[in-house]
DNA sequence: CTATAACTTGACCGACCGGTCTATTTATAG
DNA sequence: CTATAAATAGACCGGTCGGTCAAGTTATAG
């Protein structure tokens, strides 16, 4: 196995869990090296810089992300109301999971990166802006797929996908300041009432 | 007047615009004392540590907010859903105002410093879940009072309060990492169209 | 084999971090 | 006035920050 991919692997996994449980700021290079065993060095050899070391760690989250169980949430097998419920269910046990062994919840590595960088850092604010939209994009697909099949009466689908990623978004937020994950699954499945009519006549 | 008030007042002043328009690492007392025209002796004069300011300008913060425009939207001489749409309507144009003089969108304070800390220091972290226990109580009373009078058919107002806080917040997230207001303008009204129904004990 | 590129090592850099300290000035109370 | 406390000034501290660098080691290609 080639050493330098398996060097670079530790350096991306320890800095995106590090990243993901505290903060961008607050995590060292000299930390994810010391954890990833790591020499100063060779950091640098694979990431030009801190931030570049951000950019793939968010790729890599987003990938796995994207791979993982909102692939799962979104499959189009699944009716289109059921994966919004699998999505909020996904968000729970993850930040579940997360708290029961680390004892804090963490929230959603994206909703925190973007809320601490985005206005020191308009690459890495570009970066998070395209996750988000590829997010809204799933959410956006599903709600065009509900109001073809009739699962639910015609609105601004677009507009309603944005509003239900900002809902998830914001139960993170205020479970994650709680510290309970159940705050997830008490507002989660509300995300099914969000409704923004076409041309908007509020 | 007494000098020493007014040195605290511009410290604190000083800290509340950083730490809003950047984050809470990145602004260093250094910096505050330099754009304050105070001296480090003097800033630890009126505070003790960096914890401390942060506490009080959170609390400075949420008194500003309870007074301010947050006391206008939840007028009780407003209906109900009045009230609603007026948070909004508040949320975007300070966050327009912002944009338009400093050219990026601060988003929130509270949700900022909340996914910011909250992992590191519990004792900001218990601070901010009070500011936001606050909030999500002025919409509890709102839609207390919608139900009352019937704008509203009867729902799970305390969880639906909060339902409307998260998204709010989450609105709130989402243009900031585009750095366009505009988003609240879209997406904000459809807040009067979550709902979590009765059934739920709590 | 040799040549070269990929990778690793760890000392080192200047800048800055939050915080301390002593000395001094200023306001206030009697 | 004097005594005392509040406030200010700014040098200083150990530690850490992101990042650099020269030298060495290891893998690979011809």
């Amino acid at each position: 196995m080639n050493p330098a991919i398996d060097t670079r692997t530790r350096i991306l996994a320890t800095a995106r869990e590090l990243f993901h449980s505290r903060s961008y700021a607050d995590v060292g290079i000299k930390e994810i090296c010391d954890i990833a065993k790591v020499q100063k060095g060779s950091f640098y050899h694979f990431f030009p810089s801190k931030q570049d070391l951000a950019m793939a760690v968010i790729d890599d989250m987003a990938d796995d992300w994207a791979h993982g169980f909102v692939a799962e949430a979104f499959d189009q097998n699944l009716p289109p109301i059921e994966r919004l419920d699998y999505m909020v269910d996904a968000a729970y046990y993850w930040q579940k999971a997360a708290k029961d062994i680390e004892g804090r919840m963490p929230g959603c590595l994206f909703g925190n990166l973007a809320l601490e960088v985005s206005t020191r850092d308009d690459v890495l604010r570009a970066k998070l802006n395209a996750v988000f939209d590829k997010a809204r994009a799933r959410f956006h697909e599903t709600l065009d797929e509900a109001v073809e099949t009739g699962a639910m009466p015609p609105l601004d689908t677009k507009a309603t996908a944005a509003a239900m990623l900002a809902y998830l978004e914001g139960i993170i937020l205020l479970a994650k300041t709680k510290n309970d994950p159940d705050l997830v699954l008490l507002l989660g499945p509300a995300i099914k009432t969000l409704r923004i009519e076409l041309n908007n006549p509020n």
